[in-house]
DNA sequence: GTAACCAAGATTGTTAACAACTTCGTTGCC
DNA sequence: GGCAACGAAGTTGTTAACAATCTTGGTTAC
């Protein structure tokens, strides 16, 4: 094994799968970049026939390409794959509102709301690391609250093929007070239990990701072809 | 495949992974049943390697489950894990539904009501087999006008996942009558160009296909605890 | 000067053998 | 008679070698 921690008792399939989806939500891969077994093998020092499994799973997880015969790459995701990614979880996400408010203990809410403050906090010290955080543990605790298996391993999916136009999200101009108060909403309803009021404002909230994404396509098409 | 016909050029172990997700779900292997290696290197004519690989990734669709040094099996799907199966693709969809009222050409509405008047010949007919298969059509186009490829992607992993549940529905006493009316009710609404509407619609019927799967579970076990 | 072709290198696809673990039946002991 | 340790058979986990395919660079003919 790479970590000389722990022998790991084994799978061997399962750590590279790991080791090359962080990898690639990190941004140490680009997409498009090539992908050849031999590099994989000495980068984790696991057997050929691991990495070539885990390149499998990981293009049935829809992060990888593979060609016959010609390799593995970083698969690249288009700005509508992005927003049809988006659009997905608005409706997943929904799901888990509506049963998030109608599960939601005391203590859950408590914790909700919580996250609301520190949100609140890290918008007014404009620290962008800090509201990416905070951002993923409150859909997280909605998640979890909700409770649904079948949705939860959904979004996994979804937020390993997304992660990477996600986080530049927060980087818009003003996003980060906007998202603040979608938030701040999703929270209320959610703690409210209304099941139907918490989707509502779950989709709003992902809804307006969508805009800023394409709001964020749009500068960067600025940049790239300078008028 | 065990079919002597091609060589097939390559890719081993994506022919063992189709032929081996189609008989799960044809039911020629029943959940819970092990499934050994060796048994489906001769049943596929395939190397281990390739099963062994095919293995990994059924077991990340979700219908195989492996536990270490201890092999594989057909992955039981409880009750409660088709309810929620349904209940996401009660929303994902809601979101076909909602994008392909929005898309849907003339030539496209004229289809889903071609398709709904065969729905209503085969109810007339008591003609379960031919119900099921309108009734999948009838998704598959709603699907397809609304040519969201991620959404697709998502249902083609849940369909994989309930369709043993999913095709006993229909034998419920006076389901085909109420499915009948559904559906009508969403093709009426896919083609009035209505989102929202259409939505609508398509959740309602999914959502009743939850209670059709709570009641049939509850015909299963009157069966087999006879008072 | 360009295009077709060929050979060497690199990369992937496939298979077989080896090692480790679990399971189940047996034997010996309490 | 029951329980625990032991061992053999079967199954999975891992690795290495071999075969087929693609890419690349140079050469040759036109």
């Amino acid at each position: 094994m790479a970590a000389s921690g722990e022998p790991a008792a084994g799978e061997a399939v399962a750590l590279v799968v790991n080791a090359l989806r962080d990898g690639i939500m990190q941004g140490r891969f680009a997409p498009g970049q090539r992908l050849p077994e031999a590099d994989l093998v000495e980068l984790y020092s696991a057997s050929r026939g691991a990495v070539r499994t885990a390149l499998v799973q990981l293009e049935n997880e829809g992060i990888v390409e593979r060609e016959r015969n010609r390799g593995a790459r970083v698969r690249p995701i288009s700005l509508e794959e992005a927003v049809e990614i988006t659009e997905a979880r608005a409706v997943i996400e929904g799901l888990c509102a509506a049963k998030a408010a109608a599960r939601a203990t005391d203590e859950d809410r408590h914790r909700l709301r919580a996250l609301g403050k520190e949100l609140g906090e890290a918008v007014a010290a404009a620290d962008v690391m800090a509201y990416t955080r905070i951002n993923q543990q409150i859909h997280r605790a909605v998640r979890d609250i909700a409770a649904h298996e079948t949705a939860g391993l959904m979004l996994d999916r979804l937020r390993t093929q997304s992660v990477r136009y996600h986080y530049t999200v927060a980087l818009l101009p003003g996003r980060p007070s906007i998202g603040l108060t979608e938030h701040l909403q999703v929270i209320e309803t959610v703690c409210s239990g209304d099941p139907a009021l918490a989707e509502h404002t779950m989709r709003t909230h992902l809804m307006s990701v969508v805009e800023a994404l394409q709001q964020l396509d749009a500068n960067l098409h600025r940049i790239v072809t300078p008028g």
